[in-house]
DNA sequence: GAAGTGACTATATCACGATTTAGTCACTTG
DNA sequence: CAAGTGACTAAATCGTGATATAGTCACTTC
């Protein structure tokens, strides 16, 4: 159904076009309200009064539109939780909003907007590119709080910090990856307390 | 497709008689060789041979005996798991085989024994008994983990015990979970090792 | 050459009748 | 009463032909 993006390819047609901001924003709106699979290619087509063909001068696949809407919403959720650390003036205190922030805001995705929750969904089953960069994003952050605090001596410096940021981030990523998340809560609610307060004593001095 | 399972029920008819012993050998064999889908009752009635609506005399529905077949998988898996725990001396040792063990033996399962992973995933989107207990004893076991480091003065002692043994089952869960467990490999496969660290560095004093 | 499309194909999805399957129950047998 | 079953039903699953959809291409128009 969904294949792994392996090459993001050029974007097709002109970059920038009245018609392909047309198409991002018909798109966003008809996933929002119906679902990326209920939507066709045709109904976008539609809603811009151009063909179904015209579209395909702007965009590969179906998928590809999909993967920026896609790639949206994560911006957003990252876009909050960037927020979240920015929030705090200490690298612990970062943490822990960081955590708290990715789940509150994927939940809220995941609960509010339904629809669109499921691209982020078909995008994490089919690997797609905006996932692992959304991924990749939020690990760079991750590791940018580290750094922070081992500066401000807040953090142990022993670990090696590549090794600790990763492995923060495996805790992390059931929160992170709406497929995991739905079976990740449930759980328990206060996770994200428990676990930032784990990681936090575990980056102790 | 699957029920959560409320109420385990009391064991229909004779709880130990030689045809409920067929019963669940042969269905242990037919999910093993066919997969719990794919074998219906009627299968395990002719293995054993006797008519379908005997079976039902012993237990109450397929999943009842689904159930069980997974139980002892579970239990097979907890038992590796204890051993490992068991053959370190000190508690942090026993932590780190502990959680190689999860992911060993349950990937075995997974990758060798394909069919059988079916049930276990069938049994945890389901939420079947079965996994919650499962879940349960490893839970406990953890605790008894903890309890033992504290003891021995290895690990730290102001955070409640319960509180970390939640937290740190939280780490484990994705491991331990069938359904998890294919998400969060892939990642990368020293994930026990880094993971393991971090926890052992949290329960530092 | 840029803007745009109708008509086409191969594949995926759907609707729906035919078949299986889980589960029950009244019944037989010894 | 214990051991066992054929015949039944409601619900799930399957097979299949009909429809819909993603994606392409040759073509027109300005």
């Amino acid at each position: 159904m969904n294949k792994p993006t392996i090459n993001p390819g050029p974007v097709r047609g002109p970059a920038d076009h009245e018609v392909r901001d047309q198409i991002v924003s018909a798109a966003t709106e008809h996933f929002r309200l119906y679902g990326y699979e209920k939507t066709t290619v045709s109904d976008l087509a539609k809603a811009i009064g151009f063909s179904k063909a015209y579209i395909y001068k702007f965009f590969e696949s179906k998928q590809a539109i999909g993967e920026l809407i896609c790639a949206n919403c994560l911006r957003q959720i990252e876009t909050d939780i960037r927020a979240a650390v920015d929030s705090a003036d200490h690298a612990p205190e970062k943490l822990r909003r960081m955590f708290k922030a990715i789940v509150e805001s994927s939940m809220q995705l995941f609960s509010e907007d339904r629809r669109l929750y499921d691209i982020a969904a078909s995008a994490a089953t089919g690997q797609w590119q905006a996932v692992r960069d959304y991924e990749l994003r939020i690990q760079q952050l991750l590791q940018e709080v580290l750094r922070l605090g081992r500066e401000a001596d807040d953090f142990e410096r022993k670990t090696p910090l590549d090794e600790t940021a990763n492995a923060i981030y495996l805790v992390m990523r059931p929160y992170l990856n709406p497929l995991l998340l739905q079976y990740s809560l449930g759980a328990t609610d206060d996770a994200p307390a428990q676990l930032s307060s784990l990681v936090l004593r575990s980056l102790s001095r």
